[in-house]
DNA sequence: TTCATCGCCCAAAGCGCTTTGGTGAGATCC
DNA sequence: GGATCTCACCAAAGCGCTTTGGGCGATGAA
């Protein structure tokens, strides 16, 4: 059943049809129920793809997501933004569309997505410290949100980001004020802003306290549960292990406590961990007292506020730049503790 | 720069310029070269909005995936299901329209994406025992497949899927074998056909011993950290625990294993565990002796192969219908162990 | 009575592509 | 040398919707 089929049994024009159902004020309301029962009647929908060329809106959201055989932008966290952003999407119709893209060829899938023209704004993910990408998306001209932030660049586009600074400052300088010294850092990618962002706060807390980052202690890489696992295993064997462990993710935080474990030490008592904590759903870090010690901030409503955003930049795309940026919680529980007591050596 | 735009610089018909950029005979080579180089020079890519609205085609596949308070299915083994869908996607020039429908409004959803032709396929997450969407689905006249199965109806539709009940069986046979007979399961939701088929392979396994479930030792629930934490402990607090343990999914395993380690036991020497792996890229559980002794099945293979099948179909709509069930690998890891000796009360 | 106004509706022109049904020029055949 | 093909191209008709630019009859004011 199409416009031209339902205005037919309605012995009514399509221009008349199409106005009733999209509420414009010039049909009687008389007509205008008549043809919304007929609709209802039929299951009539308007073809999205004929609407979409008609009106130049696809109803759509792009989501650009790289891949390649040393990053995985598909993982956990990332599901929970997508939760997020999709009750965005729901409450105002718009679809996601997801594309998986080979890491060296995200240039030209953007341009192409805009090309396309299947889409109508784009959120971008995973940005670097060395991004050059918001050049080329202004160019393309359409929105976007990034979730991150692009060092390089002023402020002068939209993004939703944590305050990873400050969360890893501050995690860092709890760590010290509980006597550690000796704190290993379990970072991301470094090549990821956020992951080169976090290793300046913990560098500056540790810069306070006159203590150089050894570069033993820091690790980066794609935040999986082995890689916690395997980093942490090595430090620990270190003839000067660390006590604590700070860590980008709950996923290799897991990993983390299990080297912990695997050695017969205690954690908190022994070594301390905390953890960034993007309270994903499906390894939550609540409870009465939350297993991590964690800066909590929440990645589906990162994935709620982008998507909100770009919504907001679709229907209305003259808008000054806005950026969000969110503190993260820094919540006590049970994988911290005094920094144990030094060995003759540690002196 | 458009179709018409491009056929007037090159002084040609858009009929031609069309042909040639799609491959058609009739067009002489030299003309498709300079055709070629004017469209790549110019950037030119069809506006996929008015191309699908010619040929009838949106070159996207829907996945309808239902939200509720209780039950998400946006989580991490989805992402992995659609990490492996992605590529195939990519592979073949797809989109992946992700939907997020309120669980009640879940057949509105489907026939809402039938009627406005945004999507060529569509691919059935979480199917449910009882479900009744195959006749709907079938009605709507978009080719499907679902991502498990739907045990009231016959095998004429197409499915990929696990098989779950020999998994089960195999594993709690496992168990029985090293002298466990007090055996939990951690499944997942039980309205889920998978969980009701893991249910099943664990009854009759326990059945071939003349061991009858212990209501008290099968929970059901969402496949959370939390929940496998709050199961286990609330079991190994009983008068008469389990000693092993059967899980559904590694997350939940993360808790069980931590509900033990809570308690001063130590897996495999006091409580084994066995779960469910679905070869999640962020917690893989390879390696040279695997963490959790698991029924390993790739859930990243098989989104790859849904999305294979569906693009088959949207391809070549007349096939018969094709199941693929895959086995899954019992792997031998750290969390299982004999039996410990039981105390007298247990005999 | 006449004319402007208003309320309600319609025909037709796009949106940018594919595809049908040609056409004209040159090659081929008998 | 005329009929027939083939080759390479084109004009125009959709695909199903929105939107522009009226039109027509009733109403109210002059």
């Amino acid at each position: 059943m199409n416009l031209k089929q339902l205005s037919e049994t309605l012995g009514l024009s399509q221009t008349t049809v199409s106005r009733a159902l999209n509420g414009y004020p010039e049909v009687a309301e008389a007509t205008r129920r008549k043809v919304l029962e007929a609709a209802q009647a039929h299951n009539y929908r308007p073809n999205a793809r004929a609407k979409s060329l008609a009106t130049g809106r696809s109803m759509a959201i792009g989501h650009v997501i790289p891949v390649s055989a040393k990053h995985e932008m598909v993982n956990p966290i990332f599901a929970d933004f997508v939760a997020g952003a999709g009750e965005a999407y729901l409450q105002h119709g718009f679809d996601m569309v997801l594309s998986l893209v080979p890491d060296d060829g995200e240039e030209a899938a953007y341009r192409e997505l805009a090309a396309k023209r299947s889409v109508d704004g784009i959120i971008v993910h995973g940005p670097r410290t060395d991004d050059e990408r918001i050049a080329m998306l202004r160019d393309i001209g359409l929105p976007f949100v990034v979730h991150g932030r692009m060092s390089r660049h002023a402020d002068d586009y939209d993004w939703v980001d944590v305050n990873n600074l400050r969360a890893f400052y501050r995690a860092t300088e709890f760590l010290l004020d509980l006597g550690h010294r000796r704190i290993a850092l379990i970072n991301g990618l470094v090549s990821m802003d956020f992951a080169a962002r976090r290793l300046d706060g913990y560098t500056q807390a540790l810069a306070t306290r006159g203590i150089a980052p050894d570069p033993d202690l820091i690790r980066s890489d794609e935040m999986t549960e082995a890689y916690g696992y395997r980093s942490a295993g090595e430090m620990l064997d270190l003839a000067d292990p660390p006590s604590a462990f700070l860590c980008s993710s709950i996923i290799a935080a897991l990993g983390v406590r299990r080297a912990i474990e695997a050695r017969g030490l205690a954690m908190a008592r022994d070594v301390s961990i905390i953890t960034h904590d993007d309270d994903l759903s499906y390894l939550s870090n609540r409870g009465e007292v939350p297993i991590f010690t964690a800066t909590r901030s929440s990645v589906r409503d990162a994935g709620r506020l982008c998507a909100e955003r770009v919504i907001s930049l679709v229907q209305n795309p003259v808008q000054p730049a806005q950026q969000v940026l969110l503190e993260a919680d820094l919540t006590v529980g049970q994988s911290t503790g005094p920094a144990p007591a030094r060995t003759a050596r540690d002196t």
